[in-house]
DNA sequence: ATTTAATGCAACTAAATGGTTGCATTTTCA
DNA sequence: TGAAAATGCAACCATTTAGTTGCATTAAAT
């Protein structure tokens, strides 16, 4: 018995990229190479321990992968996830863009 | 002097959809006519007061816009808003495709 | 004039979020 | 071996969020 409520599927991507210090890490990690979580907090107004969290949330998205090497942690960033959420807006778009112009085209005629 | 945590555009409209209620009432507006708080409440597992304060949350992100008739206020969607973070979807993704086609190149020379 | 329908507004609660500090662990390097 | 670097993990705090209930207000319909 499927609800409107249902969850739907891109949500938790849009959450995560819903905060500009975490949208500033996606735009960091965006050159496409791996980096450390030092790196990523250099320049940000705010603890190692907080950039953590944040790249646990991209992380729990699916928006990054981290993988450890050696004494440090990388990051990297996953097209895929936010491929899906690019997607869903553009269908969504769409579908709107529709609607309106049937909606002209009853007006009109 | 712009830093990198500067507060980057569609954050708060990404955080205005990152939440699967909110995708909803998105999709049922989607067909371009006006919704009535009622009409929206209806099929969701929440109270008319809990939808008013999810149309809050898409009011202030831009997403939609509300008009007073009679005793019912009437939502619609704005696609502007959208179109916005679909832009900004799509040009991340493109930045990060040249990226990793310009690291791919650098390897395989 | 009453009643009913649709909404607005305020107070309250529980849980999640964003941030911190402190300390333990692991790896590198001298 | 011992010190420094990078990270992990836990506790804690303040704020926001998502939801509720209760009541006031406005408009429509009988």
């Amino acid at each position: 018995m499927s609800n409107a409520s249902d969850t739907i599927g891109p949500a938790p991507v849009f959450a995560a990229l819903g905060d500009s210090t975490r949208l500033a890490l996606v735009s960091r990690l965006s050159d496409g190479k791996q980096h450390s979580i030092m790196q990523l907090t250099d320049g940000l107004d705010l603890t190692r321990q907080g950039v953590t969290k944040h790249l646990h949330v991209l992380k729990q998205a699916g928006i990054v992968s981290h993988e450890r090497i050696g004494r440090e942690s990388r990051f990297t960033i996953r097209p895929d996830a936010i491929t899906e959420a690019r997607d869903y807006l553009t269908r969504a778009s769409a579908q709107w863009d529709e609607a309106i112009a049937r909606l002209r085209a009853a007006v009109e005629e």
